[in-house]
DNA sequence: TTATTTATTCGAACACTGTTAGATAATAAC
DNA sequence: GTTATTATCTAACAGTGTTCGAATAAATAA
């Protein structure tokens, strides 16, 4: 038996990951309301039967790909670089982030749409992996140096909250409602950062 | 044959409503995820086939039950007075829009996550029923008072659009990833509308 | 009233979906 | 080479949305 001969944990591990890359590459195609499991085994060449030895069902999946994204777009975030005047660096993040909305909306949209978060209230520590702990240490690095001046009982989780909801909002509504709105949406993000980080002061 | 005998229109509109509303009873039970049309059917005692004579299919049901949760946000909007200082009506329209979210979670996803808006283009009239054009029409009103301090080439669009987005963003996290989350929103809610006027002063 | 036309509704089928259990093939261990 | 262990598939079940043609109910005409 045997703890697990390498040479197959690895061969599990590969087509673990080749039906992940053939998940995502169904949702960005088609959106995750129309993914189907079945068509995901087409894929890759298995029965549908097949990928229960992967995955424990179609959910878990699909909370796979929200970990991988969750991680993706926290490199991104990381990307700006964090040196910056922070009022700069602040808007910096939030180009960053609608940056990544914008390039991958549906996968944008699996994300935040399907997996509540595992946190629930205030007093639990936000995971590191989050992104949205990138904007909270950016927004309390800004309030601790007074960059950032708050009204009296403000907590930084208050502000990267509301400012975390903006960037929300913006990209939920062009990953859906206006899907198809032609319009400069770069220079009105730009303004809608600015507006919000003037309201900060 | 004759137009249409007013007493079957009736029956028929009738049953349509009947529809409609054990639609939406199932949306706010279930959500928009879990909808389906076969239990919808049997809860208007009909056959699946019967209903396709109301309505052309699923996503017809899905579509009418947008509109009318559209027309009853602009109710929504409407009770605000609007005769109010032009930077408190806009608060209070806000948290007017939150409001509605919050009580009615799954069904504000419905309205905004599944038809995409029609209007394509800033040139593209706004439908006058869209809870969109309240909050366009308040910010135009403001800005044209000078009330609201908009930077050089500001159009009222950017503004009420970059609104919505906050407003939006708020309401669509409430209602996905922090539907289970316990704080206390109503005064971040304040304060995440208050950031956003004073940003535009 | 009865007969006939028209409007409604349903049953059955089709092509999908996710999921499970048991048989089968492929690999590893002895 | 035979056995034990994984990996995989086939077949089935319970759902889903949708279509078509038959069957019912209602409205009209004789």
């Amino acid at each position: 038996m045997s703890a697990k001969p390498s040479t197959s944990a690895r061969r599990h591990l590969r087509t673990k990951q080749a039906i992940l890359d053939a998940a995502l590459a169904l949702v960005i195609e088609k959106g995750p309301d129309q993914f189907s499991l079945r068509e995901v085994a087409r894929r890759v060449d298995y029965s549908p039967a097949g990928l229960y030895e992967y995955f424990r069902d179609k959910e878990a999946i699909i909370a796979a790909l929200c970990q991988i994204g969750f991680k993706r777009l926290a490199v991104t975030l990381n990307t700006v670089a964090s040196d910056l005047p922070q009022r700069e660096y602040l808007a910096k993040l939030g180009l960053a982030y609608l940056g990544f909305a914008q390039k991958n909306p549906e996968y944008y949209r699996l994300i935040f749409n399907f997996i509540p978060s595992k946190r629930q209230s205030l007093q639990e520590p936000v995971e590191d992996a989050d992104p949205y702990n990138i904007l909270l240490k950016a927004m309390a690095k800004g309030l601790e140096s007074g960059v950032i001046k708050a009204s009296a009982q403000d907590q930084a989780e208050t502000l990267s909250y509301n400012f975390w909801a903006l960037l929300h909002g913006i990209a939920m509504l062009r990953s859906t409602v206006l899907k198809d709105f032609d319009a400069d949406f770069a220079t009105a993000d730009r303004r809608a950062i600015e507006i919000f980080l003037k309201g900060l002061s």
